[in-house]
DNA sequence: TATCATTTTTACCGTTTGGTCAAATATCTT
DNA sequence: AAGATATTTGACCAAACGGTAAAAATGATA
């Protein structure tokens, strides 16, 4: 199964890439991330990539070999944006600023990126046929480390004890929620399709409920 | 688009199920579950599913009209296993015990039925063509149900001020992510392929989240 | 066991799909 | 302007796909 790094492989001596070769492959992937991150790989045609590129097919395929090509490049690109909010973490902070930060800045990815987010749901769903190595490498190495963070608050007494790992589960689960399923979402709301505006609404429950404190205390029985 | 409900159609005068149909659908129907939910509609073939189902196609299609029908046949299955935990919230207990009680059940229910919830994270991420009918009026409509519960906890400080609306996105997102992205889970984790034993700590992190208080007071600054 | 309805199989069909190829056209360089 | 290179197009193909038709086989029933 091919797979797919976030460093570039820089194998290919590769000539220098015309103004008209660039231009069109970055229409192509903007078109197939539209039509991907709505169908799922196997729901997308190169038909329909092509139209909504406004280009031909055989033309499409002048500049990706193949439609797994399109994908692999999409998945890509998408590993860093994935990836970024997670790097930021830092153990300079105190925890209520490290990890609100962090939310937030996973929250605005889903609000800015959906498509990307779509993409890598899908992948993930599909069983991650193209990026379970990076999931088992790069991934897991920095869950590691970040979580080795959070462990030493735990220690120190400023978090709760759980396992780290689970909470960045819950961190990345409820904030790309409101991109995966943002259709359930508008659905539940009562919102027009395409709009988003449930999104300040969403940061203050997170807060309330990473930050805060949800049940009110000595209620339990 | 077609689409489905909740209840039963009770529409066809139907004669009664032979044995062998009997036997035969629900074959039919445990393995498209498996193939639906491993690669999308899309992505599954009436071949590969008649294939696990020990069957010819040209036989499945005796049972089944069309691959369309086989798909919304498991959907419908699915909309009962998926209401089921959050009908069960009521306002007689206490807040945390109400909801420590739906966030296990929804947790049992992902640790149960995974191939049901890939299979409704696909529609959902596929813009919820059969279903999105059933989001607009049965879901949204016990969501504002559940909602005035929580409210009402709200009201009465027993819970912090928030959209309750949110909070069930946030228990939805975080114990389906169990399910739908087990694959990445189990990347990080370390753990081998099929290996589940991430539920108890799971169940142990949802807790201190929703229930207890993750950031210790006193610290944000 | 004869009859009828149900179930299964074999052979097949039209369409869609990912992809190819060679010719035609546009663009760049000198 | 000429020649070389890069781009685009139209015509096409083999495989895979969802689905059909009719005959053969099996099961139920009396």
């Amino acid at each position: 199964m091919t797979d797919v790094t976030t460093q570039d492989a820089t194998t290919a001596p590769a000539r220098a890439k015309t103004r008209i070769q660039q231009e069109n492959e970055t229409r192509i992937l903007r078109a197939a991330l539209e039509v991907f991150s709505q169908t799922g790989f196997h729901g997308a045609t190169l038909d329909r990539i092509a139209s909504a590129a406004d280009m031909s097919k055989p033309n499409l395929l002048y500049y990706f070999k193949s439609k797994e090509e399109i994908h692999i490049a999409l998945l890509t690109d998408l590993l860093d944006i994935w990836l970024a909010p997670l790097r930021e973490i830092s153990g300079d902070g105190p925890p209520a600023t490290e990890i609100g930060s962090y939310i937030r800045r996973k929250l605005e990815s889903s609000r800015e990126f959906p498509r990307e987010s779509r993409l890598f749901a899908n992948e993930i769903l599909a069983g991650a046929p193209h990026i379970s190595g990076f999931l088992r490498t790069e991934l897991k190495q920095l869950v590691d480390e970040k979580a080795a963070i959070l462990q030493g608050w735990i220690d120190d007494g400023l978090l709760a004890p759980c396992d780290p790992r689970h909470l960045l589960f819950a961190i990345w689960s409820t904030t790309q929620h409101y991109a995966d399923f943002s259709i359930q979402v508008r659905h539940v709301l009562g919102l027009a399709p395409g709009d988003v505006s449930y999104y300040d609404e969403a940061a203050r429950m997170l807060d309330t409920l990473f930050l805060g404190r949800l049940v009110a205390p000595g209620t339990e029985g």
